[in-house]
DNA sequence: ATAGCGCTGGCAATCGGTTGACGACTCACG
DNA sequence: CGTGAGTCGTCAACCGATTGCCAGCGCTAT
């Protein structure tokens, strides 16, 4: 492989300093605070003197110092975005849609990213709220006061967890599991199972939850099957205990559990929709790719982002905080659910 | 959805000020400088002075101010990384092995997508540039003199293109190419297809010219056919202009063009890898996942992630720029090749 | 003529750390 | 006992912006 040549390289001693505005000071002749009237306060300035540090500025191609105008302010222009995990492809469409948001509003996004586990995700939020003005924690793995104590230090939104006294954006899972377990009954299954997520997940609570409760009401039974983890592995592991359960329906923690057990079915023989009909949830990338393409519940992901970000925004600005029309989740007809055996 | 109550959530105004060096210089009776002293030269100071500053700076639980700090040393402890099209799966892994490796620092990433877009790229590049200590490139869009420009204001490192001057780490795509079109070629097929990538895409440069020169090399015929994006739907598009260049395989620029291609080979009855053999490039997540398994050739990009990093770390410490051994790709053969028709 | 006002722009303090220079102090040694 | 070498901690300047307060100016209204 070719190697840059260190000798033409910039090393740091050769980078000049960039402009502030005490360079455009002295060379419009004003004191710097005038410069930065100009630039930041349009209208306080007489009109030709502001034209005048606007094109020294512009010419001098300065950029102001967010560090230096995050102190006497302090504001930092920075949000952060904490995941629970960052390699679930369901988080990719909301944390685009967050950067996008936050870049069209001026802001910067720090990121990061827990790998589901609470201790570093507690560290990694105090020592990101250090720098940013306010976080979102997106499927958090922390306790309620924990993220109470979080929330009294900088503001914060979680997504898709709610918690007593903090601002929240979460799709409402109930239509796409009504629909769903409606499908499922009309394809004449009674006996089904719940695959189940990470305990510290709310969303895996929700999703139980509102399952158990349909089923319940039309008269199918369910049973939680526990996975190791919520990731295909964890959804290959569990595919015996599936197996055991003798049911003829599977609704997923997530499609990458759905996936996984999707991909040990079909290693074993066993037939998908004919033997077993497999649903999973957040129609993450590659669900249609396996044959049969994975039948799932869709979340609004990319909305949550958006909404997330937005009502972190309106709670810095110390804002009131409205009641948001819920994020519907839709039931995404594939392949993967047939008739009962 | 129930809503947090406004009146219990902490406003802006409820949050008390973090704890400073001067409350703990008041609490230990010493001046700032001293607790400056005590908290990050250690041994500079008397052992006892030391921990008693230390202990009071536990008690109050303070943290250091990162904005306060990086206006004199000019260090802001930040990186940032940009990339392409955070949405392509390939990236997912890089971004969390950098991510990693930068909190294992003690660095903070921020992080921004250019969505494809050179014009978005360099303005968020400048618009980084002014809060990070450096600046990972991956995959950029740019032109090589504008990358120059970037580096001449910020220590700058690339991955997956080669720039003159410019610090990089670039995957070998000679090996994975090389194992690929050698099981192409025993298994018969004499003609074959580039399916090409962004033009602007350095590493798309890299993997036609490679294939070119060793498809040449052992008398195989090779045609390259254009995409109009490196997406599934960019595959999807092309499907045509494949059929129509008679050729028995197909090399593609990435899993996603693949993957596109795949999924409208099955659509439209032509079978693989019965009648077209297809490689695609990255092994993203999913790539598994279609009947039949796309054979692809693996980039090593968490690793190039984490080299990035450091190799941008060094960059910022002013550090000596050293060879680095190459990354190899590797050919992995999954289910989507077979004997020429 | 003068008080009063709005418009402009400057002064200086401030945000929270970092760091070079320096003085006070201790101690050993000749 | 005087001196020189360390050791320890303080002083004060500084990083690059922001902002409350004020002064000078020209103008109008009384």
């Amino acid at each position: 492989m070719e190697q840059s040549d260190a000798a033409t390289r910039p090393r740091n001693g050769d980078r000049k300093a960039p402009p502030t505005i005490y360079d455009i000071a002295r060379l419009t002749g004003v004191s710097p605070s005038t410069v930065s009237r100009a630039l930041n306060k349009p209208g306080r300035l007489n009109a030709q003197t502001e034209r005048r540090i606007r094109d020294a500025a512009a010419e001098l191609g300065y950029r102001i110092n967010p560090m230096a105008r995050a102190l006497p302010t302090g504001k930092t222009g920075t949000l952060g975005l904490l995941v629970s995990d960052i390699t679930n492809p369901a988080y990719f469409d909301l944390v685009r849609a967050a950067e996008r948001v936050a870049s069209e509003t001026g802001m910067t996004i720090v990121f990061a990213d827990s790998q589901e586990s609470p201790e570093l995700e507690r560290a990694t939020a105090e020592r990101l709220q250090t720098s940013v003005d306010g976080l979102l924690l997106v499927g958090s793995r922390l306790e309620d006061h924990q993220i109470q104590d979080l929330s009294s230090v900088k503001p914060l939104v979680v997504v898709n967890r709610l918690v007593e006294g903090i601002p929240a954006v979460i799709p409402d899972v109930r239509p796409g599991i009504t629909t769903a377990l409606e499908r499922l009954r009309e394809a004449g299954h009674r006996r089904i199972a719940y695959l189940a997520g990470p305990e510290a997940s709310w969303m895996n609570g929700q999703r139980w939850q509102h399952a158990f409760e349909i089923a319940v009401q039309w008269d199918m039974s369910i049973v939680e099957i526990k996975s190791n983890a919520p990731t295909r592995e964890g959804g290959a592991e569990a595919f015996g205990r599936v197996k055991a359960a003798d049911v003829s329906a599977v609704l997923a923690y997530n499609d990458l559990v759905a996936l996984g057990l999707l991909r040990e079915c079909r290693d074993h023989g066993l037939d998908v929709p004919g033997r077993l009909s497999i649903i999973g949830f957040d129609d993450i990338f590659g669900a249609d790719l396996p044959t049969p393409a994975l039948t799932t519940i869709r979340m609004p992901l990319a909305l949550a982002g958006e909404r997330g970000i937005r009502r972190l925004l309106i709670e810095i600005d110390g804002g009131a905080s409205e009641n948001e029309a819920a994020l519907p989740t839709v039931f995404v007809d594939r392949e993967s659910i047939g008739p009962a055996a």
